[in-house]
DNA sequence: TTGACCTGACGAATTCTTTCGCTACCCTAA
DNA sequence: TTAGGGTAGCGAAAGAATTCGTCAGGTCAA
């Protein structure tokens, strides 16, 4: 079934969508080499990654042109917010936004703390 | 395969673990029933996801009383600390915490900002 | 032209998560 | 004791997410 663009990015497309954030439009073959960083997939699992984040809606593409050019459909300010958001609602009783930020603020001037 | 304790919470265990922060611990039963708010599933179910969440180590049990004792293993602070910055390295390039957090103040003060 | 190479589409296999049916085992009231 | 009701364990089905094999088509240099 159809997706619809409300769909939250699983992990593998966060490092895609990650990719796109960080070096902008690019081509399949980039960002699969890029994937290649941290996961030894083919460049056909990319593609089709690609083609099912299109689906989603979480990438346009540009057909215009020869290689076919991906970009985020979001950015990465608004989908980082609408995630953590949604986390923090998840784990906490939604509303707890700002004790969750104060205590994430302390985590984050002792690091140590997190690192357990 | 047997999966460690460093495993992350899927959706649904989460909203388990959320129960038993809110409640305390609880047996089987109360968090089938606390579930039913916003799911239909079976009691068969939820025990079925305590027992992979035992084996995750996301809960623990006191098997020395009757109905035994459901517990997470974690409390909600760290484990909110932990997934909270887990997503935003996942998002940003790690070591953004700080700007991150600023974007999410903002959007805290002005929650229409997030209802986009 | 032609063949080596690349891109992109598709469907199927795999893996992980979520769900349930069935079974066994207590209790406890009649 | 025994039927009824609740608890827990098991394996396997159903659903999602991820991965890949394979094929069709385009490009380009020799």
């Amino acid at each position: 079934m159809a997706r619809s663009a409300s769909s939250q990015p699983t992990e593998v497309e966060l490092q895609i969508l990650r990719i796109l954030w960080d070096d902008g439009p690019s081509i399949a073959r980039h960002v699969h080499n890029q994937l290649q960083a941290t996961k030894q997939t083919t460049y056909s699992t990319t593609v089709k990654m690609l083609a099912v984040m299109l689906e989603k809606g979480l990438v346009k593409r540009d057909e215009s042109v020869s290689p076919q050019v991906y970009r985020a459909a979001v950015s990465r300010d608004s989908a980082g917010k609408r995630l953590v958001k949604e986390l923090v609602d998840k784990v906490y009783d939604g509303a707890a936004m700002s004790l969750v930020l104060h205590a994430l603020k302390g985590a984050q001037a002792s690091p140590e703390e997190l690192a357990e």
